[in-house]
RNA sequence: GGGCGCAUAGCUCAGCGGAAGAGCACUCGCCUUACAAGCGAGAAGCCGGUGGUUCGAACCCACCUGCGCCCACCA
């Protein structure tokens, strides 16, 4: 085969269809005669990306990419990988994505149309993040693949929900919930996020020294209390049994005392409106004020605002604010900078409502979560602080009911008569209780026949926090022992408070346990300017300074996935990383050198083939051969170290720096007059090599090439494979670079004498080197002569060992010894060359 | 207000107790039979600041400063 200029569209193209052919990466359970122990399982629980945008963009690519890296290393020290992955295509994210790509809204449609839109798109756009991570190379199993919302999925949601009912940690209640009005549904605390704005602090009388300052004069209609602190001299007048008169809506409510008032804010005097914030949601309970509920689901105020019924919250504002300005009860307002929960997905400011849900009692069980966030190893470890953190400001109970279209449904029916919920039986799900009847003709507490379904669909985390249990086989027949508890968890360190979070709460309280042993958190790929890169960007933002330069397709079209993977090497993990297409471009270096290394291997083998008898063993080997293997071995110890430390890059840097500055620098620039066939091009016989030189050095170029593919398989896996199916496959009888095992170093190439020697070799040769420059001598100009001087007998003895294969690697035709004067670098030896 | 992380060459990042590193960019020289998307040589840093610990600090400790993220506040 005649090898052309490195085409990474070819190369990568023939990879993935011989490993698809193959089938390589198919998890591998193993037979009933096969101790466990002799192949460990190596089980990662992948995140399955949102399917909420048309693309993903490359700080996805790279925060898969790192996993992967540790995966292929697995998998070639000889583990049985199970390495799944899924798309989360349900729930809110996906409903606002086809909303918007659709033009639609979920509250428009018929329930069924809205759901087969839905189940269309998210198959098409999965389809496209498929192709694309199939393309950038990881080394995943695709039989494996879900969506959580197929059937599997659903059961195990459901049956999680049947079991979490069942041993009491599910309860349905009526409380103050979070709730977006832009998405009309209820939402959990990690839901919510923190916008700050500017808005205006009114400050509205409400009676004689009874003033209020107040950011939402909207809820006036839902005021139910006034509070100071106690200790304010200006409220210290007021009886206990103090009332005041709302503006505008003449009704009194009472003035009550609060610590936790602050008496600097404003006049000091807070008004408490059901419900404004969870701090009104807080002294409602506590204090057993009434109950004012203005804002209707949809954003809009209700009947209690009077005149004002039917506004939206910010034209309920303007109008009150007019009619308190009109009533002479506007004492002022001020420009105040604010600090507003607004929902993650549309950025509209939260509001409460209060009806049935689901929740899940996270709050009681804090502290059972947070010892298991000690028992999990993580990776990097201060990642485990934002998990505790978040479980120590648990304020609610996690709610699961949304009150949304395309998600999985409760498997529950109420009685029409006492409301008692009637739950499917675990081997009936998944079921839909809309279209499915209740597992039971007669209402066990009151025995009436007529049920409803539950409407509500489950928070989208509900499921996506089973993904161990959706693999494991949990609801399908039985949690398979190798696969429970997973081995690793990898995921980017967002999604903590939610991902990670969940699932450590719903394994706890099915099981009792973690769902994994390691959690390995990334960072995010930023834009050049270290902002945040969001999907919706790319898809609305296009031209040459557009978001479409983040698209993983189109890096990957230009320069290679192996270029986009490299990319993703250069920071440590949990790191956030500066993207920029210098970068991407200095990755696709590696894989064109890698594969003229391969030419040179062509151009240089001869007639040599590891078939041959006439191997020549590493302690028999020419000093610059012994050398390059020293060298080799440490480079493996290295980055075997740093792997088994899951620290891909210290495993790339000391592979590159060994295939860079020692394998392509020096030892092929030393061997190119002893590996050829002792001819140069013109005709010249070089009186060398001798046989037994040649063969050492075509025998180590050999292996060496053949370790260096194998050192590189983690983070090129398409390059290498190419260089792997080219020159070694046959040998091997191995299938794919990625199913041979990690490289081992020979305990023969060590050769601690040899390699100090010729580091110092090297240094002179550099020198040589720096000579030619200014004699405007190429490399591969010969010398004829080369000058070398020792000053003291420890470096006469160190030229006696290396004069004849420095002179080789050197290129010159002769050594002499005689004065020469300009330093080697290495100390009491000087060096001159003549053309 | 609290927590976590980051601050090293012009840029992107390593190093985390024993003489400041890599890649990119830059300067100079080379169209060299693996590779010009290449090769060789070179210049470039008070390792954010101030104190401490230590024989020795980019590295450990304390306090600052700036940036990012999370939480609290949200009247």
């Amino acid at each position: 085969m005649e090898p052309g200029d490195y085409d990474h569209r070819a190369v990568e193209a023939a990879a993935r269809a011989l490993w698809e052919s193959y089938d390589i990466y198919r998890y591998d359970p193993g037979g009933p005669d096969e101790p466990a122990a002799a192949r460990p399982t190596f089980s990662v629980d992948t995140p399955p990306p949102y399917v909420s945008a048309a693309h993903l963009h490359v700080g996805h690519a790279m925060s898969y990419s790192q996993p992967d890296f540790i995966v292929r290393y697995r998998r070639m020290r000889g583990e049985r990988v199970f390495y799944p992955i899924g798309f989360d295509d349900n729930g809110l994210p996906t409903e606002r994505y086809v909303e918007q790509a659709y033009g639609v809204r979920a509250v428009d449609l018929p329930r069924a149309e809205f759901v087969a839109l839905c189940l269309a798109e998210t198959q098409r756009t999965a389809a496209r993040y498929e192709d694309l991570w199939r393309r950038l190379g990881l080394s995943l199993d695709w039989s494996l693949r879900y969506s959580t919302i197929d059937a599997r999925c659903q059961r195990t949601a459901q049956a999680s929900f049947v079991r979490l009912h069942e041993t009491g940690y599910v309860r349905r209640a009526a409380e103050p919930i979070l709730w977006c009005p832009e998405d009309r549904t209820s939402l959990a605390q990690a839901d919510v996020e923190d916008l700050e704005r500017t808005s205006r602090l009114y400050t509205i009388r409400f009676g004689e020294g009874l003033v209020i300052a107040t950011t939402r004069p909207e809820l006036l209609p839902a005021c139910v209390a006034l509070y100071h602190h106690p200790a304010d001299s200006r409220y210290a007048g007021l009886r206990a049994d103090a009332r005041a008169l709302v503006p505008l809506f003449d009704y009194e409510v009472p003035v009550l005392a609060d610590e936790d008032v602050d008496p600097e804010y404003g006049t000091g005097l807070m008004m408490v409106c059901t419900f404004g914030d969870s701090e009104d949601v807080l002294r409602w309970r506590r204090d057993h004020l009434a109950l004012r509920l203005v804002v209707e689901p949809d954003g809009r105020l209700g009947e209690l605002a009077g005149e004002f019924a039917g506004l939206t919250v910010s034209q309920g504002r303007s109008a009150i604010v007019k009619a308190l300005e009109g009533a002479g009860r506007l004492a002022g307002s001020v420009p105040v900078r604010q600090v507003v929960g607004v929902h993650e997905r549309c950025q509209i400011p939260v509001e409460f409502q209060i009806r049935p849900q689901w929740f899940v009692a996270v709050r009681e069980n804090a502290d059972r979560f947070r010892a298991r966030a000690a028992e999990l190893e993580w990776i990097p470890p201060f990642m485990r602080r934002r998990l505790e953190d978040w479980i120590d400001g648990l304020k609610w109970d996690w709610n699961i009911t949304r009150q949304r279209r395309y998600g999985v449904p409760f498997p529950v029916w109420f009685c029409s008569s006492c409301d008692a919920p009637v739950l499917a039986r675990p081997q009936d799900l998944p079921v839909d209780p809309l279209t499915d009847a209740p597992p039971v003709t007669a209402c066990p507490s009151c025995g009436s026949a007529e049920f409803t379904g539950d409407p509500d669909v489950m928070d989208t985390w509900m499921t996506s926090s089973l993904t161990p249990q959706i693999n494991d086989g949990w609801a399908l027949g039985g949690t398979d022992p190798a696969l429970a508890p997973m081995s690793m968890r990898v995921q980017a360190f967002e999604i903590i408070r939610t991902w990670l979070f969940y699932s450590v709460v719903q394994s706890e309280l099915l099981f009792g346990r973690l769902p994994w042993r390691t959690a390995l958190i990334s960072g995010w790929g930023l834009s050049e300017q270290g902002k945040k890169l969001s999907k919706r960007d790319l898809d609305r933002s296009t031209g040459p300074d557009g978001y479409n330069r983040y698209v993983p397709d189109d890096v990957m079209g230009k320069y290679g996935a192996d270029a986009l993977r490299l990319w993703a090497t250069r920071g440590r993990i949990g790191t956030d990383l500066k993207y920029n297409e210098k970068d991407i471009r200095t990755g696709r270096k590696f894989a064109v050198k890698l594969w003229n290394v391969g030419r040179f291997l062509t151009l240089n083998r001869g007639e040599f083939s590891p078939s041959r008898t006439d191997f020549v063993p590493p302690g028999e080997r020419d000093i610059v051969d012994r050398w390059v293997l020293s060298h080799l071995a440490e480079t493996v110890v290295e980055a075997t170290v740093a792997f088994e430390g899951h620290d891909y890059h210290q495993a790339h840097q000391a592979a590159s720096r060994m295939f860079w500055s020692i394998y392509c620098d020096r030892y092929i620039e030393m061997i190119k007059d002893r590996v050829g066939d002792g001819a140069l091009p013109d005709g010249t016989d070089l009186e060398y090599p001798n046989r037994e030189s040649r063969d050492s050095a075509r025998w180590t170029l050999w292996e060496s090439y053949r370790v260096l593919l194998g050192l590189f398989a983690p983070f090129a896996p398409f390059v290498t494979e190419h260089m792997y199916q080219r020159f070694y496959r046959d040998h091997e009888n191995v299938v794919s670079l990625h199913l041979t095992r990690w490289p081992a170093a020979d305990p023969a190439w060590a050769a601690p004498a040899e390699r100090v020697a010729v580091d110092q070799l090297a240094v002179i040769l550099d020198a040589t080197r720096a000579l030619r420059s200014g004699l405007h001598l190429g490399n591969s100009a010969r010398l004829s002569q080369l000058i070398l001087q020792a000053r003291d007998a420890q470096a006469e003895a160190l030229l006696a060992r290396i004069a004849e294969p420095l002179r080789i690697a050197a290129r010159a035709g002769a050594v002499v010894r005689g004065p020469a004067a300009h330093p080697s670098g290495v100390d009491g030896i000087t060096v001159g060359v003549v053309a």
